[in-house]
DNA sequence: ACGGCGCCTG
DNA sequence: CAGGCGCCGT
């Protein structure tokens, strides 16, 4: 048992889900080994500290088939410091096996909701619950039964023994009954053989549904669902294991206790967060339906100060937000009357073709349009003889290679996904901050636009004909039927980010290319709305082509070429930090953001 | 320490 | 387009 079997740990703020540990690896885990922000953990094996960081993969290469005895949910408690400095650290090494990338992938999601969880076990119990935690030597019967209550109480009350009132805090009191003990776990097995796998999400399904060996047998995901908690155990190997052993000895039945109500814990935080994102219908079908689904929250908008919910009003958001706070721009009381008017038009909804290129018709005709457009660009430019650039384009191509991503992309307003409240996001980001529970509801109520769409993009896009550096204020004003947090900030900060380093790239190369060409007259550099450089821009920034660039865009992008082709003709490219004069030049070009950016809704 | 930026990478 | 990282100014 020596050997080490961990098979892997994913560890994320909230729980440790250790696969494959043996028992003494595990029972030495100290419950006080964590650090106060709860984000990584230590325990004991094999004589030496394992140190657990969030987002980490842990397991060695062990044998899967040895020493497997059970898997461990030790949820963790919030509290305690790490006092076991003195002995020797190992961070094991994560080789990342295909699995783990499967994890790593919708790790970020993973890490948003472990943060719900974190909030909501901070809601529903205190730290320090978890008194002696699973240290199986140290472990009393009295500890575990004082766990078990402490535990089960505020998060399942449907199974809960509440026959008789004040039974809580007299249970607490008695301590030693092994009668109670036993009987609880009959309710435990026969809770768990009764689990409702209805109401599971796919996400609780991916958390519950360890990772495991390669050897694990097939299952369909419907069978894996069956009976999660013993399915777990199968897949941890219980078969291989003799199951009656394991309840031969009472620490050993112990441990198996602290387990299951660990595990029942782990369960119903998770259906605590299951049903908070279910209990936002709203936010759900907001998404698919943003016009129709306003018109509730809207309808006594504009009439009844008092009642305004509006996902757009920005104004009326009391102390919803801690530290974000500062960030919500403070809008004119213009735009809240200008508001009521554009909501109004929304509700009547008779604008067969919308002005507005961010409106949500324009957006559904983006894709016809803008496959048509390209066809046409294509037809009318690349179907002839290729031209010189296009050669240089190719060159360019394989000197700069950018490896074309799957788009993770922002969440498209067409997807059905589970959204959340902006601002219960702005907390996941946040994780220090720490949401009272009557402010969670609060949050709900005024939730504004739940996060950045494609069609918040896309103005984003079109405002870089204006503004290369836009400045958090212009991106408040213009960005104003979103919940300004950080994340949204930092989202768009990105955003425009990105799109100078496709502007620059682009400048570079056709810089260069002038160069190579020889042209050293001024009309080459010329950018015009036929050139080559502004197509490649304008595919980029205004796709669908139905937006009229700005005549000042082209003016800055003629300098910028300028700026480059002087540049690289001087020889300044050879030092590394040659393209920051330009940049500080072309900071200084930016327009105003034309007013119907700023009164305009996105969505 | 923090925010903003640019670069690199996927 | 997003994440990570390092740099820089405040």
């Amino acid at each position: 048992m020596n050997q080490s079997v961990w098979s892997k740990a994913m560890y994320s703020s909230s729980s440790v889900c250790l696969d494959g540990c043996t028992a003494d690896h595990l029972s030495s885990f100290q419950p006080s080994n964590l650090d106060a922000s709860g984000v990584s953990a230590t325990f004991h094996k094999d004589g030496e500290i394992i140190k657990m960081l969030p987002n980490s993969a842990y397991y060695s290469s062990g044998d899967p088939a040895s020493g497997l005895i059970c898997s461990h949910h030790l949820e963790l408690s919030s509290s305690g410091d790490n006092t076991a400095g003195h002995l020797p650290t190992r961070r094991l090494p994560s080789p990342a096996p295909s699995s783990y990338q499967d994890w790593n992938l919708s790790s970020g999601r993973q890490a948003k909701r472990a943060r719900v969880e974190n909030i909501i076990k901070g809601m529903t119990s205190s730290p320090g619950l978890y008194c002696s935690g699973v240290t199986a030597g140290q472990h009393e019967e009295v500890d575990c039964v004082q766990e078990d209550e402490t535990v089960r109480e505020p998060l399942d009350l449907k199974h809960s023994d509440r026959s008789g009132s004040g039974s809580t805090s007299q249970s607490r009191a008695t301590r030693k009954q092994p009668e109670r003990q036993q009987q609880h776990l009959r309710q435990l097995r026969t809770k768990f053989s009764h689990m409702d796998e209805a109401t599971e999400t796919t996400d609780s399904r991916k958390e519950e549904k360890h990772p495991t060996w390669s050897d694990s047998p097939e299952t369909s995901p419907s069978d894996a669902l069956t009976d999660a908690y013993s399915e777990s155990r199968k897949y941890q190997g219980w078969k291989k294991v003799k199951l009656m052993n394991y309840f031969q000895s009472k620490p050993e039945r112990i441990k198996l206790m602290a387990d299951v109500l660990k595990y029942e814990l782990s369960r119903a935080v998770s259906r605590s967060v299951d049903s908070i994102f279910k209990s936002m219908p709203l936010l759900q079908t907001h998404d698919v339906e943003p016009v129709q689904t306003d018109m509730p929250l809207q309808t006594s908008t504009c009439g009844d100060n008092k009642l305004r919910l509006s996902c757009c009003d920005a104004v009326e958001v009391p102390d919803v937000q801690t530290e974000a706070l500062s960030l919500v721009v403070q809008k004119p009381n213009v735009d809240t009357s200008s508001k009521c008017v554009l909501q109004s038009r929304l509700k009547a909804h008779h604008r067969p073709r919308s002005p507005n290129p961010f409106s949500h018709d324009s957006a559904l005709r983006e894709d016809q349009l803008s496959e048509k457009n390209h066809r046409c660009l294509q037809d009318g430019h690349s179907e002839a003889a290729p031209s010189k650039f296009e050669a240089f384009d190719a060159h360019w191509s394989s000197v700069k290679v950018r490896a074309k991503v799957k788009s993770r992309s922002v969440r498209s307003p067409h997807i059905h996904t589970v959204s959340v409240d902006p601002v219960l996001l702005e907390s996941l980001c946040l994780p220090h901050v720490k949401l009272e529970s009557d402010s969670l509801v609060k949050n709900n109520l005024y939730m504004l636009n739940e996060g950045l769409t494609t069609n918040h993009l896309k103005k984003a896009k079109l405002m870089f004909f204006y503004t290369r550096y836009p400045s958090s204020l212009v991106l408040k004003v213009c960005f104003h039927d979103v919940q300004f947090t950080r994340c949204i900030t930092s989202q768009l900060i990105k955003w425009f980010s990105n799109f100078r380093e496709f502007y620059y790239i682009q400048m570079e190369k056709f810089a260069r290319h002038a160069l190579m060409e020889g042209a050293a007259d001024g009309r080459r550099l010329a950018v015009g709305r036929e050139s080559e450089l502004f197509r490649a821009l304008n595919m980029h920034y205004n796709k669908a082509n139905d937006f009229q660039v700005p005549e000042r865009f082209l003016e800055v992008a003629e300098i910028t070429l300028r700026e480059f082709y002087i540049a690289i003709s001087m020889g300044k490219d050879r030092d590394p930090s040659w393209k920051k004069a330009i940049y500080k030049v072309i900071c200084k070009l930016d327009s105003d953001v034309p007013a119907d950016f700023k009164s305009q809704h996105t969505g």
